[in-house]
RNA sequence: GGCGGCAUCGCCAAGUGGUAAGGCAGAGGCCUGCAAAGCCUUUAUCCCCAGUUCGAAUCUGGGUGCCGCCUCCA
């Protein structure tokens, strides 16, 4: 497959280096807060690599991380009223509720910073050792940006870029502004550890060299992270990593694009921030999966609850066009009339087209595009009077059902089954424009027995009645049914 | 200021040299007691200008507009 490389910026063929084996590790979550869109993005985005990935055959280790100590943690403790680490245990325990909804598998691999200390407190002596690296007389560590001559090849910046616009905090013992800290000196009732500088904690970006090296072999074959963490996260941790081992850190750098509001970048401060909780009060988390995978993982994505609507449609309509396949391989009898040609071949394209999709650097918009076409052609089958009964729909709905199993593996959605999920989606959106169920179900059955005594006025005033709820009757062989119009 | 990205139908969105996927919305039709759902048909020459090429949404140059990073951030 061909993956985009942040490091070359363009497309290269993805192969793994060591037989079939592939290790992939990305930046988690700092456990401050609940997660927002923007997390479930990326935990979507690698998700769905890792999905496709393994259905690829490789044999994946994946490494997400969480960051259990930093300055929010503590921050955000202190205005709690909690310890750090209690804080960080409960935003971890939610971010698996969450994820657990969005359908995210568990990493093979999911160390905490806390847990791993003594490798990062190695990892820093290794750089003092090579001069990469130097204590202050008040106990930090930095850093020395300026040994390391690579310093922005990810990012695509130099130094002297760098330099202007770097600045040094009153109070810093930096040697140069650019150096960032690897251990900070500790302060007063902030949790510490004990190191050869004195007490005190990491910094952000060793934690992430130090777990990466520990748990993969280098240079291992991807990481991942969102785009902002190019700079300088990803640029420290390649900094810190390479220096030490003399190796280089990953062989493929992928970063997912931002979400945003209005076209504007979501942000606390600029108050257009929605949790993932926030979202799953209004719709079915599989509408949200879905609706992450409609766009390309590096573009950016403009979220809003009008876009969230129109994902729900579409997530309906392949469930829709399942659940009526499914009933109708319940047939006993079939024709033995075949297919004509142009369907198969036109089906064969679809599913040929999936494949290059994925194939192209992760292409989940196109292979989306390619899932409806297959829909489409089946439900062009089922309204065709004879062919619906023949030997060839028969086959062909069984190789789609078949197909699609693959096809939801790989992308999270489209598992379920449809007449459950169906349900389950429509209780969300009944909830959402605030219908009452029961009282829906109550009229739908009177309007049933006014259609069988043939008094279609009533029925229709029923029916209408029910319109003004925001609920749409349906008719089918199998008696009447609703959804949220 | 430096670096990078984006601009495709009413809206969302694929498409990196060979003649514009798909979704949502709209229109007409089939089906239906009437509807709904579904299916069929139908709606674009790709921000502007110049250039390269037999051929460009796709490459080059210029312009306009928007966004991101450079500070914690998925």
């Amino acid at each position: 497959m061909k993956l985009y490389n942040s490091m070359s910026r363009t497309k290269e063929e993805f192969n793994a280096l060591n037989g079939n084996k592939v290790g992939m590790y990305a930046c988690g979550i700092t456990a401050y807060d609940l997660c927002h869109i923007g997390h479930a993005r990326s935990c979507v985005v690698f998700d769905v690599l890792l999905r496709y990935l393994r259905f690829k055959s490789y044999e994946l280790t994946f490494v997400r991380n969480f960051t259990d100590i930093d300055d929010k943690i503590i921050k955000r403790a202190k205005e709690v009223g909690m310890k750090p680490s209690e804080l960080a245990e409960k935003f971890i325990s939610e971010f698996y509720v969450d994820m657990d909804k969005l359908n995210i598998l568990r990493a093979d691999i999911e160390p905490k910073c806390t847990e791993h200390i003594p490798e990062m407190i190695e990892l820093v002596n290794q750089l003092i050792a090579k001069n990469h690296a130097y204590a202050t007389p008040s106990g930090d560590v930095y850093y020395r940006v300026r040994s390391f001559s690579e310093y922005g090849k990810l990012s695509g910046r130099n130094i002297e870029e760098l330099q202007s616009g770097a600045r040094i905090e009153p109070g810093d013992e930096k040697e140069d502004p650019l150096d960032f800290a690897l251990w900070k000196a500790a302060k007063p009732d902030e949790p510490q550890w004990d190191s050869p500088w004195g007490k005190g904690r990491p910094g952000w970006h060793l934690e992430c060299s130090a777990m990466s090296g520990k748990y993969l072999d280098q240079p291992f074959d991807i990481h991942g992270g969102g785009q902002d963490l190019t700079f300088p996260h990803h640029e420290n941790e390649i900094a810190q990593t390479e220096a030490a081992t003399g190796k280089p850190m990953a062989r493929f750098w992928v970063h997912n694009g931002f979400v945003q509001i209005n076209a504007e970048k979501m942000s606390k401060s600029l108050g257009n921030f929605f949790t993932i909780r926030d979202i799953l009060e209004k719709f079915h988390p599989e509408v949200l999966r879905y609706f992450l995978l409609t766009m390309h993982y590096r573009s950016p994505l403009n979220f809003s609850f009008e876009a969230m609507e129109e994902a729900e449609k579409g997530v309906r309509r392949i469930y829709a066009t399942l659940a009526q396949i499914k009933l109708e391989l319940e047939r006993s009898k079939w024709s033995n009339m075949e297919l004509p040609d142009e369907m198969i071949t036109e089906y064969q394209g679809y599913r040929a087209q999936w494949a290059l999709s994925m194939e192209d650097d992760l292409n989940t918009a196109a292979a989306l595009g390619h899932i409806f076409g297959a829909m489409r052609l089946a439900g062009r089958i089922a309204e065709d009077k004879q062919l619906k009964k023949s030997q060839g729909a028969k086959n062909l709905w069984a190789l789609l059902l078949e197909d699609m199993t693959r096809w939801a593996q790989v992308l999270g959605v489209f598992e379920r089954e449809p007449s459950e999920f169906l349900q389950e989606l429509r209780s969300s959106r009944a909830m959402r424009k605030d219908i009452d169920v029961d009282k829906v179900e109550a009229l739908l059955t009177a309007r049933q027995e006014a259609r069988k005594a043939k008094d279609f006025d009533k029925a229709d005033a029923v029916r209408a009645e029910l319109s003004t709820l925001g609920v749409e009757v349906k008719d089918t062989p199998n008696g009447a049914d609703w959804d949220v119009g």
